[in-house]
DNA sequence: TAAAATTAATTAAACGTTTGTTTAGTTTTA
DNA sequence: TAAAACTAAACAAACGTTTAATTAATTTTA
């Protein structure tokens, strides 16, 4: 009878990445917008539903529970997340400067574009209890740090960087600036009087003013001028 | 029967700080707690008046309602967060630049000492409603911009600063690097090995880094060095 | 290949809890 | 002795989840 919730954990124990049918993919999105919107506790599960234009128990069906649902956000969400600092480490052809640059463009975009799922993220960590969600955030960010890390220290070999940068302070300045932009985006924008503007064209609006004034900030944080 | 909630939305409407009772200020106090680590949505009004030790009903006796409470936490704690700017910039003994730092300090030390507040304040911005919170929240902020735009502005009189700053991109950065800081503080504990560290002292630490962190953000930022 | 058997997908209804709030009564205070 | 403070119990509504029944799809059997 549940055989399909068996199959299910089956696979995720591999860790390889799931396919979802079509109305699964509908319950993830739905829980996704409506989780990011009133947060966990916020949305329910009929709400959900209704927003995936499926029957309640499909919920329960497909991913087990509430909680669940929302693991599988995540572990649906984070796939692609990570930062391209892989490949950016081995080109000779780019300055760290650039290099750093280009993180940040990667960064802003994929805030901006995944903006949904950063909001609960940003929740997530809030909460601040060890549930697996939070274990999947702390490894995420470890692993970026890391990568950063050596970054910064191919800038510093060359000379071009600072001897004593504090990276999880920088990072900070990032995540955070960017954050609190996604936050309060409505009073930025009413602000500048920028309520007659498309959101298309806002965010291309803020994605640039990010872009640039984080580039000034790290610029000075990190080079030696 | 109930005419001491009839009298206290009468003061309320008069903006007169109200005065509570001992279990009106445990209730409060109990809110701002569980409503910081759950969210609005996650606490119960019995788990709040576990907490505070009361009835239930009493919540309902002295605030109205759950929503009614949150709004009467949100009066009692923005009472005095407003930022010193005011008397500052009477001041002309102290620089201009001088008083971005005083500014910055005030900041960071009204974070720290009512971090589950702004918690709560996090968690209300992302829900962008126009509920009476989200209205508070937008006036405090437009305040305290308005106060460091004419601070700015006598920097640059004097020639000390630049001339094309962009205030809300900075406020954005301050509030931002202050708030992540705060949201993620587990993370950077365990990253810089400092669980050994009591929370007092920790917090001390944070609140040094963070202030000399912003200070040459801000520095950089604004001034023609 | 057609029929039968089996499994998966889907549904409406019901489950037991928990939710925020109210009631009706009691105790305390002034 | 009237108003205010306080309580246990009850309230209906909403919650996440399960059940039992039905339809749809797939596999096995003859």
């Amino acid at each position: 009878m549940f055989s399909f919730k068996r199959l299910f954990s089956f696979v995720s124990e591999m860790k390889t990445p799931i396919e979802y049918s079509e109305k699964q993919i509908a319950i993830i999105n739905a829980a996704e917008k409506l989780f990011a919107e009133k947060g966990f506790d916020g949305a329910s599960v009929r709400d959900i539903a209704q927003e995936a234009d499926v029957n309640v128990a499909m919920i329960s069906y497909y991913f087990g529970s509430k909680e669940k649902l929302m693991e599988a956000v995540f572990e649906e969400r984070t796939v692609n997340i990570k930062l391209k600092v892989e490949n950016l480490l081995q080109d000779k052809s780019i300055t760290p400067i650039q290099k750093v640059y280009i993180l940040i463009d990667d960064y802003v975009d994929k805030f901006i574009h995944q903006q949904q799922f950063h909001k609960i993220m940003m929740r997530e960590q809030m909460i601040n209890k060890h549930t697996p969600v939070a274990a999947l955030i702390h490894e995420l960010k470890k692993k970026n740090l890391e990568s950063i890390k050596t970054l910064i220290q191919e800038g510093q070999k060359t000379g071009a960087f600072k001897k004593n940068i504090d990276i999880v302070l920088m990072m900070t300045t990032m995540v955070g600036t960017v954050s609190q932009m996604l936050t309060s985006q409505h009073f930025y924008r009413s602000l500048n009087n920028m309520e007659h503007m498309d959101d298309m064209e806002f965010q291309r609006h803020i994605r640039k003013k990010l872009s640039t004034h984080l580039k000034n900030l790290f610029k000075q944080m990190i080079t030696n001028e």
